[in-house]
DNA sequence: TCCTAGCGCTTTTTT
DNA sequence: AGCGCTAGGA
């Protein structure tokens, strides 16, 4: 097969790459085409560093894609000695195939084009022996991970309730993620685990990954480092093979992968990083926005590019996200702007409850459908996943076609786990933790004492527990009941080590899971959930097929945790915000904006001020995904574990400018008066709640009396939705749906009297602006627009 | 060894 | 409210 960029020597055909090389001197390309100034700047300022601020719907891969074509096909480097990162694999899926697109078949000749982690182990696989590892080392994944920790601390004495396993891996992949190894684990932290044995127990853990030649997803990196540090000469041979590297979503990067790239950068300093501050939305796993933030700083003489041209959003979405994300402070800063119209504004509406919210979401799709929308360019995007379980049985309800984007993936299901653990086991029978997975699955009379002491004597002599296991048949150390199952288990496995010779890998792996009697076990429970689980294992063998052997799909299988997306279909999709990121749609409705759910007030607990700006950047992510139609909700009660919670519009409802933002309410009809003449399910507030349905609710009472009495005739500082003002359309009782934070005077005072609707008879115990905390005689202590509540 | 009742926890998620 | 894990009993 010819390499179309082998270029020496240049030998010029008309119309192939050299010549097109040629006419990428002279500016005129068919890939520059439609680029604007700032991305063709971003493409074509190929040598030294370069930082590409990318904002949302800016045509971030697009230039990243042209670039790499760029590079090529001025002859700068081939594909192979380019460099191309990403996070997710989809995101590398997606960027091959648009240089393929852009090249023609060139897409394979990027063997560097990849995650960090697909390619940090395909360059540790060639190095193992440098650092500890055979080059067929397994891949953890976190269940592995937590069980060989929960072994580690078991072998450590500590008390597994005090110091759960979880906490360690959290720990041990946050410091992973910062690049530190045991030694280097900072003391404070080292001890706020199991009293100061944080670090002991993270070396002992290292040590036993050894063991069992094992890499858990940190050290694909943390190795990695420690390889180019160690051993120069490697460093030096990946800096002189990558002549230029691109990283995408540059904000997402954490301590280890930053180093890591510093550390090839070094070499030929042609990196260029594209990403957005204003969309780092992963700090809690340890992505550093400082990384972009420093960039300039790290690379003097870097060029800097902006992107800013808006393709995606219309006005209003875009000057709504614009003035939301300008409230965070340390950014890089850009400015997005567009060409494209107005549109609509962006609504917020209240709704008395999250299922009147639901309610409210449902009907506008509805709507938006029987227009002619259709449904796969809708979205909601929640901030917990919590959250989707009320928006789908609404849409169970409706009938409503919907899909949920993010939920548990295909090869983290159970069934999936027990059928890979056998599947390595026999690839690798020294895979302790496959074998420890599945010895008892199903049920064989194999409990934790044999396993007991199958791991002591394994242990003494200093073997894998497979090879135990058929040490000890052979003795009388084992019950007689456990000693036969045991060899069947070990006889069955060597068999089947012996058909892999010979068998293609997907019918091997029929074979076992019907000889395991794995199959048997899901059949005899004919549970619908059953049912699904066996139709999962026969997708997973057809999905064997697609790969050479079974290294190769166990491979792609550690590294390509991916369900495969049931694409088709008119549908809606539900997602998290986070899982919306790069995605977008025509209409996005945004639920739940209430302080405590969003901004999350965990995120605010735990990372104060930085945690409240990255769910800000959240929240710009959410608008930002919408092409002409944002819609933000917020419900007054909520249920949060099972408790009903009144809750506050959320701050960044109040940080969005008015001018492009519409207050609408729940209209009329809504909480089971009038036209739905009872036509859905109903809630429990239907009776109690005439919430918004007509001029006469007492909260509409009430925005005429401080309409009324405001001074400077209803201007009130700080009020952004003042009522009175603009009273033409729907907008009703929107000066005291949105809270609010401060500077406004209630009328009401401490120790007033008061009715609520749902929570009865209370007294004001303390009032901010319009929210006020009440003690109510029945319900307890609660804070709750002072909309909802009426004087006695 | 297996089954079950009760306890505690509950953001976001990739690789 | 719902789920997963643990302990304790059959």
């Amino acid at each position: 097969m010819t390499d179309p960029f082998a270029f020496d020597p240049p030998a010029p055909r008309p119309g192939g790459i050299a010549a097109r090389a040629r006419a990428a001197a002279s500016g005129a390309v068919a890939y520059l085409e439609g680029l604007n100034p700032e991305q063709r700047r971003a493409v074509e300022t190929a040598d030294g560093p370069v930082l590409v601020l990318a904002g949302a719907g800016t045509g971030k891969t697009r230039v990243l894609t042209t670039r790499i074509a760029h590079i090529i096909a001025s002859g700068r480097a081939r594909p192979s000695e380019i460099l191309a990162v990403t996070f997710t694999n989809k995101a590398a899926r997606e960027m091959k195939e648009r240089i393929g697109m852009l090249l023609g078949t060139v897409a394979e000749g990027m063997p560097w084009l990849g995650t960090f982690h697909a390619i940090g182990t395909k360059i540790l696989r060639r190095h193992a022996e440098l650092v500890g590892l055979r080059s067929d080392f397994t891949i953890l994944d976190t269940d592995d991970q937590i069980r060989l920790m929960k072994q580690v601390i078991q072998a450590e004495n500590i008390d597994e309730k005090r110091w759960p396993a979880r906490a360690l891996a959290s720990f041990i992949d946050g410091w992973k993620n910062r690049g530190l190894t045991p030694d280097k684990v900072p003391a404070g932290e080292a001890s706020a685990f199991a009293a100061g044995r944080g670090a002991k127990l993270y070396a002992a853990y290292q040590q036993r990954l050894k063991d069992l030649n094992a890499a858990d997803f940190g050290d694909l990196l943390l190795e990695n480092l420690r390889l180019f540090r160690e051993h120069e000469d490697v460093l030096r041979s990946y800096q002189e093979r990558f002549r230029y590297m691109l990283v995408d979503e540059y904000q997402d990067t954490n301590v280890a992968q930053y180093l890591w790239l510093r550390l090839l950068a070094q070499g030929r300093r042609n990196v260029a990083c594209v990403g957005d501050d204003d969309q780092s939305i992963y700090g809690w796993r340890g992505a550093e926005v400082d990384n972009i933030l420093r960039f300039e700083h790290d690379f003097p003489g870097a060029t800097v590019v902006r992107l800013e041209r808006n393709y995606r959003s219309t006005g209003h979405i875009l000057a709504a996200a614009a003035h939301l994300i300008a409230h965070n402070e340390g950014r890089l800063g850009k400015t997005l702007f567009t060409d494209d119209e107005a549109g609509e504004k962006v609504t917020v509406t209240g709704a008395w409850d999250s299922e009147e919210e639901a309610r409210l979401i449902g009907d506008e799709i509805e709507a938006l459908q029987t227009k002619g929308h259709s449904l796969a360019d809708m979205a909601v995007l929640v901030r917990i996943s919590a959250q989707m379980r009320e928006i789908e049985d609404r849409f169970v309800t409706l009938g409503l076609p919907y899909r949920v984007i993010g939920g548990p993936r295909f090869y983290e299901r159970l069934e999936i786990r027990d059928a890979l653990g056998y599947l390595r086991l026999v690839n690798n029978p020294a895979d302790d933790l496959a074998f420890e997975r599945i010895v008892n699955t199903p049920k064989r009379g194999l409990g934790d004492a044999t396993i007991e002491q199958l791991h002591r004597y394994a242990r003494a002599a200093r073997i894998p527990l497979m090879e135990a296991a058929r040490r000890m048949i052979e003795t009388d150390e084992l019950k007689p009941k456990p000693r036969s199952a045991l060899r069947d288990l070990t006889t069955a496995f060597a068999r089947w080590s012996q058909r892999a010779e010979e068998m293609k890998h997907n019918e091997l792996a029929e074979l076992i899971l019907e000889e395991s009697g794995y199959t048997d076990m899901w059949q005899k429970e004919r549970t619908a959930e059953s049912a699904g689980r066996l139709e999962n294992l026969k997708e997973f063998v057809r999905s064997m097929e697609e790969f050479p052997d079974l290294g190769a799909f166990l491979e792609h299988v550690s590294l390509v945790m991916e369900a495969s997306e049931a694409e088709g279909g008119d549908k809606v999709s539900i997602m998290t915000l986070h899982g919306a990121k790069g995605l977008e749609f025509d209409t996005v409705f945004l639920p739940g904006w209430e302080e405590g759910l969003f901004p999350n007030q965990r995120a605010l607990d735990e990372s104060g001020r930085a945690g409240l700006e990255e769910e800000r950047r959240l929240a710009y992510v959410g608008i930002t995904r919408a092409r002409r139609r944002a819609k933000i909700y917020f419900a007054t009660n909520r249920r949060i574990h099972g408790m009903w919670n009144s809750t506050i519009p959320s701050r960044f409802v109040d940080e969005l400018p008015e001018a492009n933002v519409e207050v609408t309410e729940a209209p009329a009809g809504y909480g089971g008066y009038g036209g739905y003449g009872g036509g859905f399910g109903g809630s429990r507030f239907d009776k109690a709640a005439p919430f918004g349905s007509s001029y006469s609710t007492p909260g509409w009472q009430r925005a005429q009396r401080n309409a009324g009495s405001t001074p400077g005739g209803g201007s009130a500082p700080g009020g952004r939705f003042d009522a009175g003002r603009s009273r033409s359309g729907p907008m009703l009782i929107e000066g005291e749906l949105v809270a609010k934070s401060t500077g406004t005077t209630s009328s009401f005072d401490t120790g007033d009297r008061v009715f609520h609707i749902k929570f009865g008879p209370g007294t004001i115990a303390a009032v901010d602006g319009n929210k006020l905390t009440i003690d109510f005689d029945k319900a307890g202590r609660k804070m709750v627009l002072e909309s909802f509540v009426q004087r006695v």
